[in-house]
DNA sequence: CCAGCGATGTTACCCGGGTCACAAATGGCC
DNA sequence: GGCCATTTGTGACCCGGGTAACATCGCTGG
């Protein structure tokens, strides 16, 4: 649906703030494709098949050691951009992306998006925008990971994804995605039973409640304010 | 001096391949900056004060906690950019930038290179490149941080060194950047008396060599090849 | 030239958090 | 409804690597 379509772009950070018309032009050329839950949209190592918006649901970007262990670089939802890296720079795909949510998205062929980033400084601001922003983040994971302890770790997380996917209930607010602890783990950098603990104290304390696999933040600034520093 | 300035820009990711025309734009309207070893460039949560390109030297990148605990985030050199980030999505630096030597820079004024960006596909599209090429790298270090224990790390990033700032000695490749075992520490995410074992295992198993502060990889095999599985 | 401070080298100790090994609950899905 | 697979919940154990606390060795600058 063409509308539907349009709408996502206005909230998306790389197109927002675009030329209608130029807008027109993306969202007509671009195809629709639905996708079921565990489906994998992209995979480390293969060519760039093309960059995708999502348009609805959750995709999950992780990277898988051939041991199985694997660390989840980011979640990202509607209005987001996934395989733009490989589409830029031509080489291979660094890290899965699977749906967590059965998504729809909107397919970007890669010759096309190049040709129209050479024909629009403004979509390439912003692009360049959307890049740096992963990479403040990543560098900011990167920083967290080396410096703080598990649980903070975690409550950031949660928090973030809180912020980001979170509806209002009575109460609190309840994280809209489907993420299993194992999940969590993988984001947080962690084992699946150390996040099982956390998050068994938490509930306990009151700070968070679940059902049916989401999670209720109740308390943020219980999750907020633990020892960063020791002493 | 010019004719120095151009062949730094040729040799950068950023500014190679670009028209000559061009190139002599960026390169006649930049003001040289030379400073000592362990000057400040940037300061974590400054506004941008524009970005630099790396001419002679070396700049590290990092982060600091209040507690003093630091993470190293990447090593610069010639023809790299430094500031980039700021620069594009006028967000407030979010590391630390110091000279490990004495440094010379060219620097590049924010509404000045804003607008040659919106003149210039070509140089959009490199600077994207470059973003990529970070993002990349960030996401592998955060892989790595989560996976891998300290030894292969160590290694790899010793390699890593090896291959961007070494020269080639009698036996060996030797390490030309400046770089205390504390900020090896800081680089590679563990404390400064683990790196100092490992360093003095691998220099008895005669894989490493030191002087002066400067190290040799003398058997690089070794660095590679360690449990990265353990059953 | 030498005082002093940072960089190195080394040890003993301790703890966060991972691993292993389960039991219980849940929830798709025929 | 019943079955199998994935999730959740917990305990015991163990180890990598951080911390603390030093001795020594250089540069480097006054």
């Amino acid at each position: 649906d063409a509308a539907a379509r349009r709408a996502v772009l206005a909230r998306s950070p790389l197109f927002q703030a675009m030329q209608p018309a130029e807008l027109e032009a993306v969202a007509a050329q671009a195809t629709v494709k639905r996708v079921p839950r565990g489906a994998v949209l992209l995979r480390r190592g293969a060519e760039s098949p093309g960059a995708f918006v999502v348009m609805q649901g959750q995709v999950r970007i992780a990277t898988t050691a051939e041991d199985g262990r694997e660390v989840t670089l980011g979640v990202l939802g509607p209005g987001d951009v996934i395989g733009e890296m490989s589409l830029i720079d031509g080489e291979p795909v660094s890290a899965d992306a699977t749906a967590l949510d059965a998504c729809v998205l909107m397919a970007i062929e890669r010759g096309r998006f190049l040709r129209q980033l050479r024909t629009s400084p403004d979509l390439c601001l912003r692009l360049m925008a959307v890049l740096t922003r992963r990479l403040r983040r990543s560098n900011a994971a990167l920083e967290e990971m080396a410096l703080l302890p598990l649980p903070v770790r975690l409550g950031r997380v949660l928090l973030r994804l809180a912020k980001e996917y979170g509806a209002p209930v009575p109460g609190g607010t309840r994280i809209e995605v489907r993420l299993s602890q194992k999940d969590l783990a993988a984001i947080a950098g962690a084992s699946r039973e150390k996040v099982n603990r956390q998050l068994r104290q938490w509930e306990d304390a009151g700070a968070i409640g679940h059902d049916t696999g989401r999670i209720t933040v109740l308390r943020p600034e219980v999750l907020e304010e633990l020892p960063e520093e020791k002493t």
